[in-house]
DNA sequence: ATTCTAGTTAGAAAGTTTTCGAAATAGGAG
DNA sequence: CTCCTATTTCGAAAACTTTCTAACTAGAAT
């Protein structure tokens, strides 16, 4: 199942900060790094994850390593929380 | 931030199965432990987890305790995904 | 009041995840 | 070719999670 590897990936603070900064747009990993209060080595692990789950796609240019948000893997998630009727009217029956 | 507990609770998958379980309406702990391979200590562990995140209420009656879906906790989540970007139309530029 | 049943809590073992420092790699620049 | 810079990989420590067995609590039934 993708999901549980998506959910993985996204119950992390850590990365679900990567992934809000990616929003922005590509970022570099040295750029990723920058932005948190965590060793290269760490925030490498946390986008080898990312990508493993699918969530980011990396794009070699010189010697920095891009990294860009790939939202579309998020549709199983949705689908799911649909499914367990999560965006319906949770009006109180009062 | 609510949502980081939200994700916590759904990235195990004992814990998703159990909400898939209570879609079809609420279940004693008991009806619940008797659908996994787990103890019934362990599903009691989760039902806690989920319980804390908001995701299941439970009610007593007689010497039972049902528990029942909430997926109003899940808006948060869903609109997160969407600031990603999820839900969008993902056609290629081609 | 004792006993039975449903479920929880406590504490420990096993497994997994996160973080780091140090060493390794992969390219570009000189 | 050697050096430099960006990033990853390795290996270990610390922190957290999951599971279990055993002991406990709450209430219903006798």
């Amino acid at each position: 199942m993708a999901m549980s590897e998506t959910l993985k990936a996204i119950s992390d603070p850590a990365r679900r900060q990567i992934l809000n900064l990616l929003k922005t747009g590509p970022q570099s990993a040295g750029d990723i790094a920058a932005h948190f209060d965590l060793k290269a080595a760490t925030v490498s692990y946390h986008l080898k994850l990312l990508k493993e789950a699918g969530l980011i796609s990396e794009r070699r240019e010189k010697n920095f390593i891009y990294y860009d948000l790939n939202a579309s893997v998020f549709e199983e998630v949705l689908s799911w929380l649909y499914s367990l009727g999560a965006g319906e009217n949770n009006d109180d029956k009062k």
